[in-house]
RNA sequence: GGGCGGUUAACUCAGCGGCUAGAGUGCCAUCUUCACACGGUGGAAGUCACAGGUUCGAAUCCUGUACCGCCCA
C-alpha cells in the first residue's frame, strides 16, 4: 500500500485531530497503579485575571514535555492542571471593569454582589485558560482539574489555618503595610512598583524647648506627616547635635513635645543637615527606628482612604496632599519654613490602581516564621532543613541559593488582605460571658482572649453563627482575606484532597480527589516547574506548609526556566505591545513551532530574548516591533511590502474599523515551524517509497553497510543523549539534539542515500526497514516536543508498516503518545563507523565544493580520483554507487596508488586526497587562489601545533591522548601541506 | 549596598580546561531533477566585552573593570 501525504504540514488540522483522539482514549488521566511507578506535576495555577501568556506557554510546554516522555517510559503520568484566584489581581481588574461600565465603586455594589460578578469572570476566564491549555497539548487530566478558591481547596485552607492557629503559628499584630488607598487594601510588595516622580524637598525647623532662639533643622519630602512626628533624630558622633541630645522640640503645628534622640541607622550626618524627623506610623525607616526607641511612641494620622484624621486636629478630614498644602501655609505663617527646591522622588505606586502608596499602620494576621522554643518546628527551618539536606533539590542549582537565604532571614509572613475576593479569615471576634465561650471550646473550636481589646479570638473548623455561644454573646467575623500565596502554598497537597474525606464535586465529568488514596501514590510530587521570580514567595511557602501539613516535602525537584524577553531585552507585556499571544502563534507558525520554539530557548541561563514582529494584516510580512511603536506611541504603520498602512499590534482598546491591527510574531517559531515540515516531508518520502515493506528483524551489524550502521550508531547515541538531557532538565539541549539527527543526518544524509538502495531490487527491503526503524525512533523521540505532528505521521506510518522497530519488528503501539521510549544497545553506538563515514562526507562535500566553485553544471558529471588508504578505498568503493548522485559523480577511482591527474580541482582531507579533473573547466588562478588560502590556515595550524610540541611542559603534563592526537594533527597537516605545494607547483607551472 | 545572571558571527543562541570556535536566522551565489522553496548545494562572516592571573594549555577556571538585566535591602 502506498498513502501520500500533502506537500505541506497542517498544524491545525492535526490539533484538531489528535486533540480529540487523545482525549477520548484517556491517556491523559490517571489513576494510582500499584503496577507502574507514578510522576506527578502539578500546573503553576495561571491567575483568572486574563489569558495565558508566553511566559505560560513556555512553562506549561515544559511541564508537558516532562510529562509525555515520562509517560512513555512507562512511569503512570498525572499533571494536575487548575487555576489561581489571584486576589487582588481579579478583584482589582473585575473593580475597574464595574466602574468602567456602571460608574459603581465596591462600596456601592457591597460585598456579596462583587463577589458574584467575580466568580463569573472567574468561570469565564478559567474555561478560557483550560481551552488553551488544551489548545497547547497539555496533557493534563483535566478531570482532575482544580482552583484555589473551590470547595476542595478551601477547605484544606481552613484546615491548615485552623490548625496554625490552634498551634500558635497564627498572631494578630500591628504593621507598617504599603496601603493602597483607592482600593483600601495593603498591597505585597511584589505588587508595587516605584517611579522616579516629581516632587518637592522641603526644609522646615523645629524650636528646641528651653532654649530660646535655638532650632533644629530638618528637610522632607512629606510635609504632612510632621502631624504624627513623635521624635527628631540626629547621629550620635554628629558634633554639630550634642548638646541637644535628650532635649525636646516641639512642633510648632500642634504644639507637641517630641525628644532629640540619637540613631546612627537612621540618621546620615553627611546628608543635608543631618537631622531627621521621625513619623513611625508613616515610614519604613521611621518605623524600624521606632522598634529601636519604643519610647518615642507612635502616631497614626491616617484615615484608610488616605485622609488626615482625628490625631491631624485642624487638618482632620483633608485629604494627604491637601494637608501637605495646609501644612506648608501654617509653618509658613508661623516661620518656620525654610525654603523648597524641586527634586525628582521615587515614589512607590500601587501595580494594580496606579495610585501612589502609603506606609500605613494597621491590624495584620501573621505566620510566625522563626524558631520556637515549645518543641514545635519552626517553619522557615522546616523548608531550609529540606533543600540543605538535598531532600529538595533545585535544578539549576544556583536557585537554592536564594531560597535559603530569603528563608534564613525567618521573617514572619503577613497573610492578611484588605479585600473581599479570597479566602475569608476563618475567626471570630467575640464578646460575651467567659463560661459561655469556654463551654464551646473544643476540638474544633479554639480561642484565645485579646486582653486588650477584651474579646475572644476564635477560630473554628466550622462557619460560626450568631446563636453559636448562645444568648449575651455577640460575635463578628474578621473582613479580611487571606493572601493569595496562603492557598497557593497548599496546592500540591489541597489538590490532591488533603486533608480528606472526598468532596461531592458538582461538575459531572470531574473527580473528587481521595487524599488517603492518592497520598501514598502520588505524594511527594516529583517536579515543580516555575520561573525564578517565586522561588520565595511560592516554592518555599509549599515546602514549609506541606512539611506542617503532610510531614514530607511537596516535591523532590524545582526546575527554574528562563523568562521571555522581547527582542530589547525587557519583559513582555500587554501595556507595552511587545508581547505575543501564544494563540496568534499557534495560529501562523502551528502549535508544534509554538512548542520547539519554546523547547528551543529553555536554555540554562536566566532569560531568553524574543524579537518580535508585527504580521502586515494585508500581506503577511514581518515588520519588526521598534520601540516607538510601543506603549500605543504609534498608531500607524506602513507596510515596507505593500506599502498598506497598519495598527502596530498591543493594548488597543477596541478595534479600528479603518486601520487593521497587526497580530505579533517572532521569526524563532520559524525554526520549529520550518522543522516540522521537514520531518513531516521525510516521512512523505519514506512512505511513497514502502511498497512491499516487510518487517524482518535486522541481521547481525556487522553484516550491514557502513551507512546503516552509521545511522543506527547515530540513533542510538540521540537517544540516550535526549534522555540524558530530559532527565538534567536541558531542555534546549533536546531541541538541538533531535534538530541535528533529524535534518543534518537522518535526512541530509541517510534518506539521500536510501534513494539509490530503495532502486535496488536486492537491497531494497532492509533499506526499507532501516528508514521505517529509524523514523519509528525518531517519531517516539520527537513526541514530547512536538507531539502534533508526531502522532499525524505515527498513524500514517501505521497504515502502511504497523510492524515495526529496531532490531526487532513488533507492532507499534495505537498512539505515540503511549508508545514505549526508545532506548537501543550500547553495543551500537561505533565511534570507529562514525568517523568512517565521516570521511565519506567529507568527499561528498569536497566534489560539491569544487562543483560550486567552478559554477559547474548541476547535471555534469564529474570524475573523482581518490588517494586513500585500502581500508578507506573500501568504504569509498562499496558506496561508490550510492554517493555518486549525491555528488554528481560519474567514475571514482580510489586506493593507496592513485595518482594526480593533471590540471585537477584537489581536495585535501584528514586521511585522503582527492582530485577532480577539470581540463578546460579550471580556472588557474581561482583555484591557484583556494589553494593558496587553504595553505596559509594549514600553515597556521601546524605551527601551533609545533609550538604545543616543543614546548617539553604540554608533552610531560598533558594527558598522554591529547599529545598524541596533536602529533597525529601535526602528521596530517604536514601531509596536507606537501600536497597542497605540489599542486600549487604545478598550477603556477602551467599558468605561465 | 548585597546577591544572581549575561556580554561569542549582523540577529537569537550553543560551546563550561585540550578539535583549525559552532548552529539557526539573515546575507551572497546557485538550483523550481521525481520528500520538502517552510527546500537543496556551496560561500562570506568572530580581537569569544576589557585588564590581569592560574595552567603545559583558557571562550571555558580565578580576580578586577565596564556595560546590560533581574532579585533582595
Amino acid at each position: 500500500m502506498v498513502i501520500e501525504l500533502p506537500k505541506t504540514y497542517d498544524p491545525k488540522a492535526a490539533q484538531q485531530r489528535w486533540l480529540e483522539f487523545w482525549e477520548q482514549r484517556g491517556y491523559f488521566h490517571s489513576d494510582p497503579d500499584p503496577q507502574r511507578r507514578p510522576f506527578t506535576i502539578v500546573i503553576p495555577p495561571p491567575n483568572v485575571t486574563g489569558a495565558l501568556h508566553m511566559g505560560h506557554a513556555l512553562n506549561n510546554t515544559l511541564q508537558d514535555v516532562l510529562i509525555r516522555w515520562r509517560r512513555m517510559q512507562g512511569y503512570n503520568a498525572l499533571w494536575i492542571p487548575g487555576t489561581d484566584h489571584a486576589g487582588i489581581a481579579t478583584q482589582s481588574v473585575v473593580e475597574r471593569l464595574i466602574y468602567q461600565q456602571e460608574k459603581k465603586t465596591r462600596h456601592e455594589l457591597g460585598r456579596e454582589e462583587l463577589v458574584r460578578r467575580i466568580w463569573q469572570w472567574k468561570d469565564k476566564y478559567e474555561a478560557r485558560i483550560l481551552l488553551q491549555l488544551r489548545q497547547m497539548g497539555a496533557s493534563c487530566d483535566f478531570r482532575r482539574t482544580r482552583f484555589t478558591l473551590d470547595p476542595v481547596c478551601a477547605r484544606a485552607v481552613r484546615e491548615t489555618f485552623f490548625r496554625m492557629f490552634r498551634d500558635g503559628y497564627i498572631y494578630r499584630g500591628k504593621r507598617l503595610v504599603n496601603w493602597d488607598t483607592q482600593l483600601q487594601t495593603s498591597v505585597a510588595d511584589d505588587e508595587t512598583y516605584t517611579e522616579e516622580t516629581p516632587g518637592g524637598f522641603w526644609t522646615f525647623k523645629y524650636p528646641i524647648e528651653g532654649l530660646p532662639d535655638t532650632f533644629i533643622r530638618f528637610s522632607t519630602t512629606r510635609p504632612e506627616t510632621m502631624l504624627g512626628d513623635t521624635a527628631v533624630c540626629v547621629h550620635p558622633a554628629d558634633t554639630r547635635y550634642q548638646h541637644l541630645i535628650g532635649r525636646y522640640a516641639i512642633i510648632p503645628l500642634n504644639g507637641r513635645r517630641i525628644p532629640v534622640i540619637a540613631d546612627a541607622l537612621l540618621a546620615d550626618p553627611t546628608l543635608g543637615t543631618g537631622c531627621v524627623k521621625v513619623t513611625p506610623a508613616h515610614d519604613p525607616n521611621d518605623y524600624a527606628c521606632w522598634q529601636r526607641h519604643p519610647h518615642i511612641g507612635i502616631i497614626n494620622i491616617l484615615n484608610p482612604d488616605g485622609t488626615i484624621n482625628e490625631n491631624g486636629g485642624e487638618f482632620q478630614g483633608l485629604d494627604r496632599y491637601a494637608a501637605r498644602e495646609a501644612v506648608i501655609r501654617k509653618m509658613q505663617e508661623l516661620g518656620f519654613y525654610e525654603g523648597r527646591e524641586d527634586r525628582m522622588v521615587p515614589l512607590k505606586y500601587s501595580d494594580r490602581s496606579k495610585t501612589p502608596i502609603e506606609p500605613y499602620l494597621s491590624d495584620q494576621w501573621f505566620v510566625r516564621m522563626g524558631d520556637r522554643e515549645d518543641g514545635r518546628p519552626g517553619l522557615a527551618q522546616l523548608a531550609i532543613d529540606a533543600v540543605t539536606s538535598g531532600r529538595v533539590r533545585f535544578f539549576p542549582d544556583r536557585y537554592k541559593e536564594g531560597y535559603l537565604a530569603w528563608l534564613a532571614e525567618k521573617r514572619d509572613w503577613c497573610i492578611s488582605r484588605q479585600l473581599w475576593w479570597g479566602h475569608r479569615i476563618p475567626v471570630w471576634y467575640v464578646r460575651g460571658p467567659e463560661p459561655a465561650i469556654r463551654a464551646a471550646m473544643g476540638p474544633d473550636l479554639v480561642a484565645q482572649y485579646d486582653s486588650e481589646r477584651q474579646e475572644w479570638l476564635v477560630c473554628a473548623r466550622y462557619d460560626l453563627e450568631a446563636h453559636s455561644f448562645g444568648p449575651d454573646v455577640t460575635i463578628r467575623q474578621e473582613e479580611d482575606v487571606l493572601d493569595t500565596w496562603f492557598s497557593s502554598a497548599l496546592w500540591p497537597h489541597s489538590t490532591l484532597g488533603w486533608p480528606g474525606p472526598p468532596l461531592p464535586e458538582q461538575q459531572p465529568d470531574r473527580i473528587a480527589p481521595d487524599w488517603n488514596q492518592l497520598r501514598p501514590y502520588y505524594y511527594p510530587t516529583s517536579v515543580l516547574v516555575t520561573s525564578r521570580d517565586i522561588i520565595t514567595l511560592w516554592v518555599a511557602r509549599m515546602v514549609l506548609a506541606s512539611l506542617y501539613n503532610v510531614g514530607e516535602i511537596p516535591f523532590l525537584h524545582v526546575y527554574v526556566h528562563p523568562k521571555v524577553l522581547d527582542g530589547f531585552g525587557e519583559t513582555m507585556s500587554k501595556t507595552k505591545g511587545n508581547g505575543v499571544d501564544p494563540l496568534d502563534v499557534i495560529d501562523i507558525y502551528g502549535v508544534d513551532a509554538l512548542r520547539y520554539g519554546m523547547v528551543h530557548l529553555a536554555t540554562e541561563t536566566q532569560d531568553s530574548r524574543m524579537p518580535v514582529v508585527n504580521i502586515c494584516p494585508h500581506c503577511g510580512a514581518q515588520v519588526p516591533v521598534r520601540p516607538e511603536h510601543m506603549y500605543m506611541r504609534t498608531r500607524k504603520v506602513t507596510c515596507p511590502e505593500c506599502k498598506k498602512p497598519f495598527r502596530p499590534g498591543g493594548p488597543w482598546p477596541a478595534d479600528d474599523p479603518e486601520l487593521p491591527t497587526a497580530r505579533q510574531g517572532s521569526e524563532r517559531f520559524e525554526i520549529g515551524r520550518n522543522f516540522a515540515n521537514k520531518l513531516w516531508n521525510a516521512t512523505r518520502f519514506l512512505l511513497l517509497n514502502l511498497e512491499g515493506y516487510t518487517p524482518a528483524p535486522l541481521p547481525p551489524l556487522t553484516e550491514l553497510p557502513t551507512e546503516d550502521r552509521w545511522i543506527l550508531s547515530r540513533l542510538a547515541t540521540t537517544a540516550r543523549d535526549v534522555t540524558a538531557a530530559l532527565e538534567l532538565y536541558r531542555f534546549s539541549e533536546v531541541s538541538r539534539l533531535l534538530y541535528d539527527f533529524i535534518w543534518s543526518e537522518f535526512c541530509d544524509w541517510y534518506i539521500e542515500l536510501s534513494k539509490g538502495r530503495l532502486k535496488d531490487e536486492a537491497g531494497r527491503p532492509l533499506v526499507q526497514r532501516v528508514l521505517v526503524g529509524v523514523l519509528d525512533g525518531i517519531l517516539r523521540l520527537v513526541q514530547p516536543v512536538m507531539p502534533f505532528v508526531a502522532e499525524s505521521l505515527w498513524q500514517a506510518l501505521g497504515q502502511v508498516a504497523p510492524q515495526r522497530g529496531l532490531p526487532l519488528p513488533v507492532p507499534a503501539e495505537e498512539s505515540v503518545v503511549v508508545a514505549q521510549w526508545p532506548q537501543y544497545p550500547d553495543s551500537w553506538i561505533d565511534p570507529a563507523i562514525e568517523q568512517r563515514f565521516a570521511l565519506l562526507q567529507e568527499l561528498v562535500r569536497g566534489v560539491r565544493e569544487l562543483r560550486s566553485r567552478y559554477q559547474l553544471e548541476e547535471r555534469a558529471r564529474l570524475d573523482v580520483f581518490v588517494k586513500c588508504s585500502e581500508a578507506t578505498a573500501a568504504d569509498v568503493l562499496a558506496l561508490a554507487a550510492f554517493l555518486a548522485p549525491l555528488a554528481g559523480i560519474n567514475h571514482l577511482q580510489a586506493g593507496p596508488l592513485v595518482r594526480r591527474p593533471p590540471l585537477a580541482g584537489t581536495i585535501v582531507r584528514p586521511h585522503f586526497e582527492a582530485y577532480v579533473p577539470l581540463a578546460g573547466l579550471i580556472d588557474l588562478n581561482v583555484e591557484i587562489h583556494r589553494l593558496e588560502k587553504q595553505l596559509t590556515d594549514k600553515r597556521k595550524a601546524q605551527a601551533a601545533a609545533q609550538a604545543k610540541l616543543a614546548n617539553e611542559k604540554f608533552v610531560q603534563n598533558a594527558p598522554a591522548e591529547v599529545v598524541q592526537q596533536q602529533r597525529e594533527l601535526l602528521l596530517d597537516l604536514e601531509k596536507q601541506i606537501a600536497v597542497l605545494e605540489d599542486n600549487l607547483r604545478e598550477l603556477r607551472a602551467a599558468r605561465e
